[in-house]
DNA sequence: TCATTTGGTTGCATATTGAAACCAAATAAG
DNA sequence: CTTATTTGGTTTCAATATGCAACCAAATGA
């Protein structure tokens, strides 16, 4: 599990909440999103994002205290390199919702974007879509949230 | 599309960063989740997110503003509702993927959370999980970011 | 009718953000 | 080897955002 301490959870009992506490932040989200496009270095971040270096460097630091990236020293500590963790590279189902999200509400039709694709094919990924167990599509009217210690209707 | 205008993008052509700027925020995410779960009232926000209640006001304010929520105004134009647009249910997808990352990373083994569970059958939905068009997994090594006018290689 | 709840707004103190200046170590250029 | 430049930050400071508490009018309930 990613770091336990430290964190006062927002609303411990719901994982939503949680990821939200950990990654939940924009300047967060798209440090992942450029991670897992293979950036490592502070100076690839910073141009890629063009936030500002404090602000970089406070986001850095927070991933990888809650156990997202890992910070690489470079021999003689400085100039670093921060690399995913297994929990990083995880979230790139995440990163990939933001996108197709952004995708299909957040343009113009027409308009332009970047896309994201399949080294082999050159097509981009199948959209994400939640099914229930049983194989069927699955819409949100379709769930019910139980609470700990609720009994399952 | 969602409200074109008043919003200035982090990183226009990027669909991840576009999604980041309209609901990438931890009380705003919040929202949306428990929105899903059928919550729509100022009160019922209030009571399961303890956010204060200027900031809930801000956040429903942008929500609607940016075309996730619907203000149902209640008669004499106070107590409205709150609804999910056609871009707000859309984000079910991104919050099923922020919970079960979080089920996946955020909590201790044994630790207790809350669970969502399909209606007819009891059951969690299914991992989301990224395959490419010729329906193999997908992992982000096997992808590539295209930007605006570059060309496929 | 009177009390309470709801759905906010306002004011204020504190925390976070972001721009800019600064700096030492590493690297590159000559 | 020597000097210039780049990198990877830290510090400072002003502007902005947050969150608590008080307040309020309209709606609802007793």
């Amino acid at each position: 599990m990613l770091q336990p301490s430290k964190v006062d959870w927002t609303d411990p009992e719901c994982p939503v909440a949680r990821s939200a506490d950990l990654v939940g932040d924009k300047w967060t989200l798209l440090i992942i999103r450029d991670s897992l496009d293979g950036k490592r270095r502070f100076s690839e971040f910073e141009k890629s994002l063009g936030v500002a270096k404090n602000i970089l460097s406070d986001r850095l630091r927070l991933l990888v205290e809650r156990g997202v990236l890992t910070r690489i020293p470079n021999d003689r500590g400085t100039r670093s390199e921060y690399e995913l963790t297994g929990a990083g590279r995880d979230l790139f189902t995440l990163i990939l919702s933001l996108r197709q999200w952004g995708e299909r509400n957040a343009f113009a039709t027409g308009e332009k974007h970047s896309i994201l694709v399949t080294k082999g094919t050159g097509q981009p990924p199948a959209q994400l879509q939640p099914f229930a167990t049983d194989g069927k599509e699955l819409d949100p009217e379709d769930t019910l949230l139980v609470k700990v210690g609720q009994p399952l209707p």
